[in-house]
DNA sequence: GTCTATACTGAGATAGAC
DNA sequence: GTCTATCTCAGTATAGAC
């Protein structure tokens, strides 16, 4: 890791330094977050867990909400990427079918922190939190877009509404389902995440599978 | 009030005090339970609710987490009742549709506790209550058995895994969807629970609406 | 910037008078 | 059994040395 690749600016070994150990805690808060959730995780854990004094931390993040809301605000990135990965050419629909397939399995590999109403102290800081709120709202804007396009395919549901499909799918991302299949056990990832998706589009009922 | 109604063994006035206060501490929790969340709710909270000490709730649990434990039975009661109540003459996907609705009402008017993955700290000291457990286990019965009966029906999708519909169902009481719709406003408690119901049976996609 | 040590707060639980 | 007052502890955040 010595060798040094040419770049315009090199930035000095404490400046990398210090972004790798940031990188590391928002990694490890990731994890806390999707395993234990923001109120039962401690800033004590996460000291433990990346290896780094607790009052460290604070120089890297004011808060404990400011560190979560920075790990949500990168998830959100992820997310918006694996969206404009997708083929362009792709129709709406199966473009949301892969954002939601995409999504179930980052959660069941344990990537994905719970985001929603799990905490209202949180959730109330995020609403403030600025960066959180734009790319929720561009990630927001994009799905809305799909969600249209493939109505006017003829691909979903005109009577249902655009906002209850689309928290429909963002509520997916952390049904507890998920989280008893796989204590259950019974189940692949795999399997959990087809039935989930397929629950999704065409629902329980019998008559069209 | 004071007009005695004869019986076997009448309770003594301290009695029913007693359970009347019982009674109204369950009441405070569950609403607070529901509109703030298990870690969010403080027993103070709790007691200047109820207008009580909060050393008072002590003699009645022994714990916050008793305490919590105690709502949730009382609301896996009062949806065993909801579904012994129905017309043991109505089909089996029938019932199960009337118990998601009744299930969501209930929800959307304020009355049901976020029993899920809300707490992780509090989802460990249910599983070792006995109560608890044997109430949801009956209740999981009924409808499981309902599940069965449906399936064979020919009225639910033989390909879904049992428990996948059992805990789907059991999660669309807790689904954040439903507060993001009702912070929204722009729709009416009915309209948000018929779409719900429909898109949990049918799905989001088109093809038989 | 990172460490150790500590201040401060909120909240669950208990003690003892009445 | 209920009250007031208190204990205890976990956990966030900060101070100060290096």
């Amino acid at each position: 890791m010595s060798s040094a690749i040419q770049q315009p600016r090199r930035k000095s070994f404490r400046e990398t330094q210090f972004e790798v150990r940031e990188e590391a805690i928002l990694e490890a808060t990731n994890r806390l977050l999707a395993t234990r959730g923001y109120e039962a995780m401690s800033m004590d854990e996460i000291a433990a867990d990346v290896g780094v004094a607790k009052g460290s931390l604070y120089r890297h993040f004011d808060s404990k909400e400011a560190l979560a809301a920075a790990v949500m605000v990168r998830l959100l990135r992820r997310t918006r990427a694996a969206l404009a990965d997708q083929q362009p050419g792709l129709p709406a629909r199966a473009r949301l079918e892969a954002l939601l397939r995409w999504t179930l399995t980052e959660r069941l590999a344990g990537g994905v922190p719970q985001l929603p109403s799990g905490s209202p102290s949180l959730q109330q800081a995020l609403l403030a939190h600025r960066d959180y709120m734009d790319e929720l709202m561009e990630l927001s804007e994009s799905v809305g877009a799909l969600i249209r396009r493939a109505k006017a395919d003829g691909e979903l549901r005109e009577d249902l509404r655009d906002e209850f499909v689309l928290y429909t799918l963002y509520a997916r991302s952390c049904d507890p389902t998920l989280d008893f299949l796989k204590a259950g056990g019974s189940m692949s990832d795999e399997e959990i995440v087809d039935q989930m998706v397929s629950a999704c589009l065409n629902g329980v009922a019998a008559g069209r599978d």
